[in-house]
DNA sequence: ATGGTTGTAGGACAA
């Protein structure tokens, strides 16, 4: 079958309905996972997902901050979230699919974004980032990906030198710093998972997901990240056939500073 | 170099 998954850091589920809906009936993917839903679990918009055939739906959310959910067209067989660094946020949630992607495995995760200041030393958020992806590649160590497996989500690290606008400018920014970089690397290397979206987009080529809101003119300046990302397990690393970042979102009414990424995969 | 914006919640904090 052709099986479509998107992931988007939706900044408030809540607030954003409107234009989730827009996005499902406009590219209905088989299945969405969205980060930072801001929303507890009783105040989750089922409705809106059901009404546009997305009746499968696994939710982490806690109040006020982070919060991860899956959105599916296909059954969900199974769903655990998982408890990184023991703090009780609500930043993974995992599901097995049952349908005709039987079997097939998703993370969706919400990495921290780990404050302003690079030093673990002296910022507590940044030691908290590094131990969440020291905890990620542990646990793919302990757990190597078996068969069919999806990770997506807002990881917060833009690992290549063109996944920033400026690699030089941004060495020293958290979501770019080499620590991070490195992190990330393990992590993925203990999967192993296959980046996706870089094979359709040249590592020599700029590729992003994010665009600061804090910018007179987002689109014109272009400082964008590539902090979203899709990995899919070696078992699927032929069967991805297709990538889109949607930019234009970014420009939609009250956008997210994430734009919505989306991989067609031949399950 | 600095400051710029947004969301939750109804003040400060996270991003």
């Amino acid at each position: 079958m052709r099986f479509s998954i998107a992931t988007w850091n939706i900044n408030s589920v809540r607030l954003r309905i409107d234009i989730v809906a827009r996005f499902l009936e406009e590219q209905r993917p088989d299945v969405l996972c969205l980060q930072e839903t801001k929303c507890p679990d009783a105040q989750f918009p089922f409705a809106d997902f059901r009404k546009l055939g997305y009746e499968h739906i696994a939710i982490n959310g806690q109040k006020g901050y982070h919060g991860v959910a899956i959105a599916s067209r296909l059954p969900i067989t199974a769903s655990a979230p998982r408890d990184f660094c023991a703090k009780g946020d609500s930043r993974h949630m995992s599901v097995t699919l049952g349908g005709a992607a039987k079997g097939l495995t998703i993370h969706n995760f919400y990495v921290p974004a780990g404050g302003d200041e690079p030093d673990p030393a002296i910022n507590d958020k940044f030691a908290h980032k590094l131990a969440f992806v020291d905890e990620m590649t542990a646990w793919f160590a302990a757990e190597p990906i078996a068969g069919r497996a999806i990770l997506v989500g807002d990881l917060n690290i833009a690992p290549l030198e063109h996944d920033v606008w400026s690699h030089k400018a941004l060495i020293k920014v958290v979501s770019h710093t080499p620590i991070e970089v490195e992190k990330l690397g393990r992590a993925q290397a203990a999967g192993p998972w296959v980046d996706a979206l870089r094979k359709f987009v040249p590592a020599q080529e700029k590729l992003y997901t994010w665009w600061s809101y804090r910018a007179a003119d987002w689109d014109k300046a272009d400082k964008g990240r590539r902090l979203d990302h899709v990995w899919v397990s070696p078992a699927l690393g032929d069967a991805v056939k297709s990538m889109r970042v949607f930019r234009d979102v970014r420009g939609w009414p009250r956008p997210s500073d994430h734009a919505p990424v989306m991989v067609e995969l031949a399950l």
